[in-house]
DNA sequence: AACAAGATCCCACTATATGGGATCGATTGG
DNA sequence: CCAATCGATCCCATATAGTGGGATCTTGTT
């Protein structure tokens, strides 16, 4: 489950980093992130492509041939069944999935905030899973998103066992895009306490109001191959609550990876 | 487990219903597909599509950058993280999964056997969403795959309220491809009693060894939106063992139903 | 070190996708 | 009730975009 995003190093053909050679292709798969962003009807989709109602009723009717997208006369396009079965796929591909759900599932239950299931992806942390948790509030995130792996919570406790090294490199990428709130310094400092216990907070250094703990899921060699967060707003979530949070993450972290073969 | 296109004897109107045009997005859609499948490297992905190393190549290229794909030098080529997000998306498109998983985790930690939710699209029961269950055998089906409607429980669950002229529409779906266990009249009769029930078994009929009990859905109208089953093995489905889980059913299906809005 | 297998790149040719426009069906409103 | 509108579907001449053979490069194997 590793995937290394390619750095565009030819300079010569333009900034696009789009190879060509599969026009129609590309066209195809715009098409299903135009009606998975809301887009309902051909002249919406033609919109969004830059092409004319041919081509994109040629495209976008061979996408429902194919059961990936569905069309009603009435309500227009949808995702269809067939990226549930992909979608799906993908999910179970990683073993981690099918082995935390339960266990998240109980958890989701117990505490009633939103949690997240993720993995490390080159530079960035994958969301792979999401709970929604009981409140009214929304944590805007999706499955299949990638986070910085800095500022989330969940980012951090994939880190926990890299070097500071490492941590300095992660912090750099952060950096190039957009100031961060807290200076090197603190951040490791922070990183270090982290490890050390073995869990790692969120206390709205990303997102105001947001806050969240993190945990470690190791496999059977003790790597760390994902992790999880709870996550709540600060109303729901004060200094008392993370502490008591902590012990529960730690122990469905540690429930987790013993499923997947870890001895510690 | 192939998605077969039936190929007509007589190739003179070209009945495979695809319509030309868009080759290279097909083609895109099929290494999905071979990649869900089980393909790995390029020449199986070539051979799966009948093309050669460059265009095949070209074409996965695309998929990788766009996130469909990932590919690994060692490993190869695997389902991508945009499939994660579409597939979760079409799946949130339809609200009674959300609504319904929380009731059908608590069910499947319970009866621990494995539990489907489909929905009826067209003359097919679509699987939404599958929870696997503890036991060690295995359900060959797939979230996002078709079943026929009459030999299925979940099927029969979702046309319970159907008039008998309806009934009779589905008996001939199955007959037309390959016969029945059942004929028409011990067919019927049965669906008569399962809707006076308002649940549905399934004892072998469709494959030997499998049996389930399935309860249909009801929207705020109370009409049927949506079915779910519990199936297993017939060593661990006795004929006491279905009664009393049909009792299960029915208050799970009621429960499940009132959270839509139902007040039946 | 030479080999083998797979991935990646390149380029001339043509099969393939393109978009303008015509058609048709359903909704809206006058 | 008919006219106008909007969206979906179909058709076809054109040139553009995709194709595949082969060269090249990378990585693991004997």
């Amino acid at each position: 489950m590793w995937d290394d995003t390619p750095v565009p190093s030819k300079p010569s053909t333009g900034e696009t980093g789009a190879a060509p050679g599969s026009q129609t292709l590309l066209r195809g798969l715009a098409i299903l992130e135009a009606v998975a962003g809301g887009a309902r009807d051909l002249p919406a989709l033609s919109a969004a492509l830059g092409t004319t109602r041919s081509t994109t009723h040629r495209l976008a009717a061979a996408l429902v041939e194919r059961r990936y997208l569905t069309f009603a006369p009435r309500e227009g396009y949808g995702l269809g069944p067939k990226l549930l079965e992909l979608g799906f796929r993908a999910q179970q591909a990683a073993p981690v999935t099918r082995v935390a759900r339960p266990h998240l599932e109980r958890l989701s239950a117990e505490c009633g905030d939103t949690i997240h299931l993720g993995v490390l992806e080159g530079d960035w942390a994958l969301y792979l899973d999401k709970l929604p948790g009981r409140r009214r509030i929304e944590i805007s995130s999706r499955v299949g998103e990638r986070q910085p792996v800095w500022s989330t919570g969940l980012g951090k406790a994939l880190i926990l066992d890299l070097d500071e090294t490492r941590w300095r490199h992660f912090y750099r990428l952060g950096e190039a895009r957009g100031g961060h709130s807290p200076d090197l310094a603190t951040w490791l400092d922070r990183m270090r306490t982290y490890a050390a216990r073995g869990i790692a907070y969120d206390r709205e250094e990303n997102e105001p109001e947001v806050r969240c703990v993190a945990g470690p899921i190791r496999d059977a060699g003790g790597a760390i191959v994902a992790a999880f967060s709870v996550t709540s707003t600060v109303q729901y979530m004060d200094e008392a609550r993370m502490e008591a949070l902590a012990g529960t993450v730690r122990a469905v972290a540690g429930a987790i990876s013993r499923d997947l073969g870890w001895a510690g």
